[in-house]
DNA sequence: AATGATATTGATATTCATTTTCAATAAAAT
DNA sequence: ATTTTATTGAAAATGAATATCAATATCATT
């Protein structure tokens, strides 16, 4: 399970670092370690929180350069909503988009192909070559809408 | 023209500023007449550094809760993109999302009822209750792709 | 028009996320 | 084992935005 994804992505890293001339260090492994272990959204703060305890005077700023190092490798995309705090998921499959909830903070994804080709298609008609894109719902989850109703009937 | 526009939208913020129990300063009247006589994506520091000349002493704190001020009395918009930098748009009839030029930094503002209606899809098929959504297409504006066109065939 | 209560201003300090600096340390090539 | 230099952690610096505060301006009241 987890354990074999870690390795791939160690290993893909460290070719990463190979080509470039950069070295493969504790602190890199243990990151991404934790990083993959789990499937979130972490901010920089978040996971240094977490990882602390378990990687004994890890500092701030290579949680920082560490996430900014799997960007560039490929192995993790950056992301920042409205908060305006700057979140790394991990790189899988499909392009794919967000909905965040006002409510509990959750970050659901979502893929649409739909929705792409018609913004290929807006783009289009403004004679405008897209790159990339972007969107992002903002709203209340099943769960946060759940608690919502059961608050409102006990008033 | 302008003039009309200026005058409407500083009676609106005095309806605003009564109900509150705010009051309409120079600083006040001359920031909203000169953003609302342009069209602009403003961040505080560009409209600072155009109004300076205009309103000695004018100063950037000031700029930066006049826009405030707008955009809870109804005026205006905040909008922040890739670049992190809180920008404001007067207010005008509808939704739209924006389309930001990597190349010379424009942003087009386009509104697609169909995405819109595919959103609300998605959501619902996440029990997902959208509130609020943001869209934005990086790529190069037409102007941009022409240019470079041009300098290819220079070469 | 003068007065008084207080909202607003400009300058500056502060915040907060992030980046940079720098001396000490550790990776990896020889 | 030695040498080169990338990396680290701590702390300082950055940059956008906000808060503080004494001086000033607005505006309702006299």
């Amino acid at each position: 399970m987890n354990i074999n994804i870690i390795k791939r992505k160690e290993s893909e890293l460290t070719h990463y670092l190979r080509e470039k001339g950069l070295r493969l260090t504790q602190q890199r492994k243990q990151i991404i370690a934790y990083f993959f272990s789990k499937y979130k959204h972490y901010s920089v703060e978040e996971l240094y929180e977490e990882i602390k305890p378990q990687i004994a005077g890890i500092g701030l700023a290579t949680v920082y350069r560490t996430m900014q190092l799997l960007v560039e490798a490929g192995l993790a995309l950056q992301r920042r909503f409205k908060d305006n705090i700057t979140r790394y998921e991990p790189v899988h499959k499909n392009h794919h988009d967000h909905m965040i909830c006002l409510g509990c903070g959750e970050i659901i994804e979502f893929g649409n192909k739909k929705i792409e080709a018609m913004q290929e298609e807006v783009a289009k008609r403004h004679k405008f070559v897209p790159v990339s894109h972007t969107l992002q719902l903002y709203g209340y989850c099943a769960k946060c809408m759940a608690k919502q109703r059961r608050g409102k009937r006990e008033k």
